[in-house]
DNA sequence: ACCTGAACACCGTTCAAGT
DNA sequence: ACCTGAACACCGTTCAAGT
């Protein structure tokens, strides 16, 4: 009541609860502070409703989670949709690999969605969705069903532009230390070589060396070329 | 005290708590009941004790979830110090292939790793020094020392025997429910025809039709052999 | 020193009650 | 119909107390 003194009672003040306004505040929520803050009692506070009232509109945390996907995949169709077909076979390739990096900077403003994606137990009809796009480039490049089967396993979540590394960039800087590297080289003689040839062709390299785009794409472009190879071998 | 009624106080009925102790019933545990059940009062009740005296071993429940990768990694590097090195540098990849599949058979042991691994918010050190070795079978096969910084990144999860897949095989059976093909169609014109394909070429199938490990090892020869072919062109 | 009981500040979720 | 308050059964963790 406090609230509508000085203004009419209009339907401004007080938009009511839906489905849809709870997915996008849990993905807001999550952009902020990150999955650990999408609680239920989080996502609640954010739209300014008691925690309960959340279970009016999805069936529990869970389906909420399952719900952020699909609002990401959703955004991430819209950026794709205007980018051309391919245009000839031989083009699936670049074809791919526009959608796949589109897919991949969507991704990128939502660092919680690669884990969430992962650990869903039933899949998302939008992924699945996705997946065809990604199946039919392969059927246009001329990749036999088979093929084309073995290749969306080889790619993985490749296929939606993300890939989960076991070194993470932040760890890599720290173990660089250059006063640490003579403790690591008895165990770690490769890597600390590695580390010592990236200092030497760049003493002024901070040692967080590991440029994330660069590295996907290189991996993307291995594997596509590879599928390409064996599709049509020279 | 009543513990120790009709059996002398032998030191075997109470086995002193201890760091190694902890870790592994924590394994333990998640191997029998998921990684759900691996909770501080879960593995004290597994170990006769109380939640709170796990404390005295381990920081917090990070650190002991820090402590089960240490124990998976000791249990692979075990199976794999048996295999032989290479003995000329065009066996890298034979070697290499040999230590991802054993050390993938070892994970197949424990399904709850790969997401705990992937949850590490610093790296293991046996981590570290298993992807040491990894790095040293590239240099084995002439690899620059770029070309395998590239490579690491390239293979991620593979390095260690595993591969996140966005679709659960569980998934794709239920969805090809042969009933269901129709009303896909629409939407998943590609998904649809390769599963129809398979039906066709073999009517019995059960439509659970992916094999793990097939799809593991077609991913990691692709890769393999593109790091090859890069490093030695033809 | 090692282990414990009680307590605290959180979770997800249920249920009966409000409007 | 939609939202709420109180409660339940769990969490991880702290702390003072036991032995």
């Amino acid at each position: 009541m406090a609230a509508q003194v000085g203004t009419d009672a209009e339907p401004v003040a007080r938009t009511p609860l839906s489905r849809d306004r709870v997915l996008r505040t849990a993905v807001a929520v999550a952009d902020e502070g990150g999955l650990d803050a999408v609680t239920m009692r989080g996502v609640a506070e954010a739209l300014g409703v008691e925690a309960m009232s959340l279970y009016h509109h999805v069936a529990n945390k869970e389906a909420m989670l399952d719900g952020t996907v699909d609002v990401v995949l959703t955004e991430i169709m819209a950026v794709v949709a205007p980018l051309e077909p391919p245009d000839r076979p031989a083009a699936w390739k670049d074809t791919m690999r526009s959608r796949i990096l589109a897919a991949r900077e969507v991704l990128l403003r939502h660092p919680w969605a690669p884990t969430v994606i992962e650990s869903r137990t039933s899949i998302s009809p939008l992924v699945a969705v996705w997946m065809d796009g990604i199946l039919g480039l392969f059927r246009v490049g001329g990749l036999s069903w088979d093929l084309s089967h073995h290749a969306m396993h080889a790619l993985g979540s490749r296929a939606l532009g993300f890939n989960q590394e076991l070194f993470q960039p932040d760890d890599a800087a720290d173990a660089a230390d250059v006063d640490l590297l003579d403790e690591m080289a008895e165990h770690l003689p490769n890597i600390v070589g590695m580390l010592q040839e990236v200092v030497h062709d760049d003493p002024d390299s901070t040692l967080g060396w590991c440029d994330d785009q660069a590295e996907f794409e290189f991996g993307l472009d291995l594997l596509l070329d590879g599928l390409d190879r064996l599709c049509s071998p020279d």
